[in-house]
DNA sequence: AGACAAAAATGAACGTTGTTCATAAAATAA
DNA sequence: TTATTTTATGAACAACGTTCATTTTTGTCT
């Protein structure tokens, strides 16, 4: 069984405190040159993970080249190979992580918000909120997702499709607890008419590097729609 | 001066009525071997434009390659640098014309629109209907479009800004005959709101292509937020 | 016409990509 | 120990965007 056959890992991902370092695993070298080819320490995956991260966030999706990240992490460049197939699984690996981190924050998000007694429309509110501070704060590697996910043509593995439908999940989730819209196909509607709608606003704005407009106004367009929806949403109840 | 550094066009672009045909432009051979190698004809840059619409148009962003374009349209590798600096700079014009196109087909929709004496929410709804439509028909071209601007880094030229911000000033002006939201701060917002909204439901359905969900879903997502949206601007007023 | 200069089309060549694979080293089995 | 399997390596390959010396065509002057 070849390394990069492994299952696809569920751990949760670490997107904070993390401590930036020359490299990501000091190869054993003498005279300059790599002498010591042991077999690698189990970690040597995740070091290649987050030298990758690193080249998104600074660099984009483009910036992510096989040579330097296997430099950065130490190791050859066949052996990105041996470790991920090709560097779209790669890529995939890091975007799963992602969708991970933003379902976990959106989880969190709604769970406070229902334990705090809020209505359904303060719950949705939260979790745009929470969305927008998100793709705020994780400009790059949102947007790389996002292009990536694009620019892929064949059909990409289940474990990656599952972790997009579980973000959609939530949404749906919040709207499930609206008064009105029982019909459970128009439910769906509304949820995905809502996502994609509070998906579009922050999209647009992130790809111009929240420029054009301040966080402010972007944050008032989510109101906007947010309100709108749920206004006819409980007009319907 | 060089060739592509020449105005850029302002032509309307023809998506519909197009042949299919072998080569764009048949060279001159003698034994199998490009022997003639005349001054180009003036049409030679609208060939090569054609060529790189197709391959993107049948493979996408990432199939639009230099050399068989170039062998597409008749003329060597070097040419096509000669005639555009870069195959960015190729995309862009191809883009442009993408915008110029729907926008085109939006100025339409809603003059037709207001000739019919229809009300703001459907003037808004046949804007909406017509973007769907557009992005349905031509799939990959608005795919190529969408990922070209994610992936560009640096400040595209003025004219191709003035493209894009030409199509949000049409849903401005529809927003611009509801009643309320007099305020041009808020007015703005708000057509930014419902365009972004818009542009998201149809490009998370676009980007499945149109799989995971019928085309009757996205109309119905489309119309509940343009009808929330209505909705509330008109409780306003 | 011929001779010379300017403009433009060419495609070999360059530098970078992602990816492969023969080789050699390390781990394991015998 | 020896033999076998596993795996890390980096030179090598194909394909890419792009450049530029060379060649061809066009324009100009005598």
């Amino acid at each position: 069984m070849l390394p990069h056959e492994i299952e696809n890992e569920v751990s949760a991902p670490s997107f904070e405190n993390e401590v930036s370092q020359e490299n990501d695993a000091l190869p054993i070298t003498r005279k300059g040159k790599t002498v010591g080819r042991k077999r690698f320490e189990p970690e040597i995956r995740e070091h290649v993970i987050k030298a990758a991260t690193r080249a998104i966030e600074s660099k984009g999706l483009e910036g992510l080249k096989a040579r330097p990240i296997a430099q950065r992490a130490g190791i050859s460049v066949g052996s990105i190979y041996n470790l991920f197939g090709d560097l779209d699984e790669l890529t995939r690996i890091i975007n799963g992580r992602t969708y991970d981190a933003l379902y976990q924050i959106e989880r969190t998000a709604l769970e406070e918000a229902r334990r705090a007694g809020k209505s359904s429309r303060a719950q949705m509110m939260d979790l745009a909120a929470a969305y927008l501070d998100f793709v705020e704060t994780h400009q790059s590697i949102w947007l790389a997702a996002l292009s990536f996910n694009r620019s892929q043509t064949q059909q990409p593995p289940q474990w990656y499709l599952d972790k997009e439908q579980a973000l959609f999940r939530i949404i749906e989730d919040a709207i499930a607890t609206f008064p009105g819209a029982q019909d459970i196909e128009t439910r769906k509607n509304n949820a995905r008419a809502l996502w994609a709608s509070i998906h579009g606003i922050v999209t647009v704005a992130v790809a111009d590097g929240f420029l054009m407009q301040p966080i402010a106004n972007v944050w008032m367009q989510i109101q906007i729609i947010v309100n709108a929806v749920a206004g006819s949403l409980e007009a319907e109840g």
